[in-house]
RNA sequence: GGGGCGGUGGCCAAGUGGCUAAGGCACUGGAUUGCAAAUCCAGCACGCGCGGGUUCGAAUCCCGCUCGCCCCUCCA
């Protein structure tokens, strides 16, 4: 199956190979850790997800790896003059306040004046959030990569830069990469260094520019005994420029100067992923960085920017907690499924404006629930019975088809919710087709290591006396009583059904 | 101002030159059910933002217009 993939680098759809046939190497840049990440970022980190899985399902071996950065950077980076708040300062004062407030439990940030106490507090919720979503790479943590643990890897590529003559130390101290040293810088974003230095005028101080030879010239490394994480250097303690650590890390744990696939946002092209290149290429001379750059599209919610404002800013918690608003601006009090979360956040094209919507969420929900009916009932028409399937199964073949077309999941789905209606001959093998595909979705179940979803706690077996009830009210034709039974568990927030074998009460999924 | 992406049924969305324009949700009718839910069957776009053009043939290619979104500044 040839897999084709639409390459930022290129503004074209090319075919995927990769550049050594034993393994596929891929960076995604990961969240900041200032804050908890909110579903936006993770539409980003599930499309890096799903290009992953989707390579594996054809049978390639995938390194993947994503960074965690956690080093405090000024809110205006740009300026590198210091100006602005710190952001791990700003997240020190937040976390303050939600420890009053409870928000941040008993005993998780001891010191919130420590801020490598609070990296560790959002490393670890992003962690859980990504886990939960069935970020493959979140379980893997040799390949989630910290910043702050790779600081001597970036001073190492910022001296290497120096000696190559593609970086300097400015007026100010600050060792600057120098963007006219690297000819091919702009490829990536559609920018020429003179349509940027015109486009910086009317933004970049005076004092500023004097102490760069180009206005897009950025940081490398800032001497600044002041900063709240810094590190002793040869250009004095201070801190790492914050697009150094992706060009180090890919490079150090990928092993290799020229990797398949980079990913991240859209909002990433320029200038961090330009700037990624210039670094890579110019301290390895490679001709490339990375083959592939691949970026997601911005979500959007309820058609407009998510907003703390407009209330519609949501994490993964807010949505599996159920405080996506309804139509009257009120927390719908739903818990969601996180299947449900990740098909919603996967299901349309990563290349367009997605909008997350309470009605999409509710879309995908039937979706989930269509496909673990599905399975359930081919476990039990299969038995023990188990049996292998290849690529070539007309299900496979035409779901293979949609994800290599540049990961085309709604094509995808529209190939299996049919299937997932009908009754196979061969319970069995569709069950092993079934399992191929959750390889890729992982939605149905969310793990497929894992078996269906268990319904813990929560008055489970007071709804199961009910069912009961409610079955002999039915017997009796006391239809009175087993209205009123059907109201009281439905008023507990699960659907009713009837079946063959009695009443069952189910949690919705969204 | 520069760069990129897109406008397909009430909603989400596939389809990028040629059968009756996938699929899901919603909706309508029927079966079933004490009722409801679930399930099953059936129905539901003569048209693909607007106007031209190319072609035997276009949602799909070309030109113009229009609307929307994103990036160019911290941001996934």
């Amino acid at each position: 199956m040839t897999i084709r993939f639409y390459n930022t680098l290129t503004n074209s759809t090319e075919e995927f190979t990769p550049v050594e046939d034993d393994c596929v190497r891929m960076y995604s840049c990961g969240p900041t850790v200032y804050d908890f990440a909110h579903i936006g970022n993770f539409r980003s980190f599930l499309f890096a997800d799903l290009i992953r899985r989707t390579l594996e399902f054809f049978g390639h071996n995938v390194h993947h790896v994503m960074n965690i950065t956690d080093v405090g950077h000024m809110t205006d980076d740009s300026n590198a003059d210091g100006g602005g708040e710190d952001k791990m300062e700003a997240a020190a004062k937040r976390v303050k306040e939600d420890k009053k407030s409870g928000k941040v439990p008993e005993g998780a940030v001891e010191n919130p004046d420590n801020p490598f106490q609070i990296a560790d507090y959002y490393t670890h919720a992003f962690l859980d959030d990504a886990k939960l979503l069935g970020i493959k790479v979140a379980f893997e943590s040799d390949n989630i990569l910290k910043a702050t643990e790779n600081i001597d890897t970036m001073q190492d590529m910022i001296s290497l830069l120096i000696d190559r003559g593609h970086a300097y130390v400015g007026a100010d101290g600050v060792v600057y990469y120098s963007v006219e040293s690297f000819s091919d810088y702009g490829q990536l974003s559609g920018n020429s260094l003179e349509e940027l230095r015109e486009g910086a005028s009317d933004r970049l101080n005076a004092s500023d520019q004097a102490n760069k030879r180009h206005p897009a010239d950025f940081m490398l490394w800032k001497a600044d005994p002041s900063h709240i994480m810094k590190w002793d250097s040869p250009w004095g303690t201070g801190y790492p420029g914050w697009h150094i650590e992706c060009s180090c890390m890919a490079r150090k744990r990928l092993g290799k100067d020229v990797i398949d696939i980079h990913t991240g946002g859209e909002d990433l092209i320029f200038p961090h992923h330009e700037c990624e290149i210039a670094q890579s290429r110019g301290a390895t001379g490679a001709e490339a960085f990375a083959r592939f750059w691949m970026h997601a599209r911005f979500l959007l919610v309820d058609g407009g920017k998510m907003s703390k404002s407009k209330g519609n800013f949501y994490t993964v918690r807010d949505v599996l907690e159920g405080r996506v608003l309804d139509e009257n601006n009120e927390p719908t009090g739903v818990q969601v499924h996180p299947a449900v979360l990740r098909l919603e956040l996967i299901k349309s094209h990563y290349r367009s404006n997605m909008n997350f919507t309470r009605k999409g969420l509710q879309d995908s929900a039937s979706i989930v629930k269509r496909l673990t009916d599905f399975r359930a009932r081919l476990e039990a028409a299969a038995g023990d019975e188990r049996v292998e399937v290849d690529l070539s199964h007309p299900i496979l073949a035409d779901f293979g088809k949609a994800l290599a077309d540049d990961l085309n999941v709604s094509g995808a789905l529209g190939v299996i919710v049919p299937w997932a209606a009908t009754t196979p001959d061969n319970p069995a093998e569709a069950l092993a087709v079934l399992d191929r595909i959750n390889s890729v979705l992982a939605i149905a179940p969310l793990d497929s290591s894992d078996g269906d979803s268990s319904d813990n706690g929560d008055g489970e077996s007071e709804i199961q006396t009910l069912c009961k009830q409610l079955d002999e009210a039915r017997a009796a034709k006391d239809y009175a009583t087993a209205d009123a039974i059907r109201d009281q568990i439905q008023a507990a927030g699960f659907e009713v059904k009837t079946t063959p074998d009695g009443t069952v009460a189910e949690r919705p999924l969204a």
